[in-house]
DNA sequence: CGTTACGTTTACGTTCGCGTCAACTTTCTT
DNA sequence: AAGAAAGTTGACGCGAACGTAAACGTAACG
């Protein structure tokens, strides 16, 4: 069975994006999809970056950082040296991605005690509400 | 005790970021310094905010987004009808980095898997590194 | 055979988030 | 008094990440 392919308009409704925006990240090179004479058809390898892409980015990566980070997840058995490297960088990642998790936690329960105050202040508006004025 | 302020490049240094950053911020109200005279004086309230600022940023919010955030954190006593909103977007801004967090949570492990993966080939390359050619 | 739909490249335009002068005031410091 | 240091307000510049319009290819449909 020969790869499931999908046409640029394909992937727009798939992924919500613009055709501008998926001819953009090909010429940045983070996509490649093959050519049926000279238009785009995208299989598995680009919908699974561009889900990455997409993540990436949901998480203030530049496109650039997110390109560097898809050679780690495609890696064709280069050379060692780059093997090396790109190993150290997803160690960089890694710990980065870790404390953001940590400051993430955070940031969810501070805004979850707001949310608590804030509740309380709605219950003591609803009490009056019912009450005549005065 | 009157509340400590601080200059504009103290908060530079302890925050790491430029003067034009600060006053970019302020031009876009995300920041209300104090003035003495025509100079800038920066207290508790904004070195939360810039915390905030800072940390939204890490995030991929737009500076236009954590300005709406903010006012979560800074609401003033004002009106019910605004404290009902402002809880609504809470709401949603909730759900948003509990989403983040599941999302952060599979890519720290996808991200942890290839690195086994990729522990594993260079294993293999020091044992051939060992041995003798051919 | 026209036109409608979908695709292409090229290229200029736009918004965001600041960087980078320039020109000036205020405040220390010597 | 005379810098030097730190602050200020414009105003223009710039890279990133696309939007948008122009001009064109081609493939199918009625």
């Amino acid at each position: 069975m020969t790869e499931p392919m999908m046409t640029i308009r394909e992937m727009c409704e798939e992924f919500n994006v613009t055709a501008r925006t998926l001819r953009f990240y090909e010429a940045k090179e983070l996509l490649f999809p093959h050519r049926e004479g000279q238009k785009r058809l995208y299989g598995k390898r680009d919908r699974v970056r561009l889900k990455l892409i997409l993540r990436g980015k949901r998480f203030g990566f530049s496109l650039e950082e997110i390109r560097q980070l898809l050679d780690l997840y495609y890696m064709d058995g280069g050379q060692e040296t780059q093997l090396r490297e790109t190993y150290a960088l997803s160690e960089k990642h890694l710990a980065n991605m870790q404390a953001q998790r940590t400051e993430l936690d955070d940031a969810i329960n501070e805004l979850k005690i707001q949310m608590e105050w804030g509740q309380a202040r709605l219950k003591e508006l609803d009490k009056k509400q019912g009450e005549p004025a005065g």
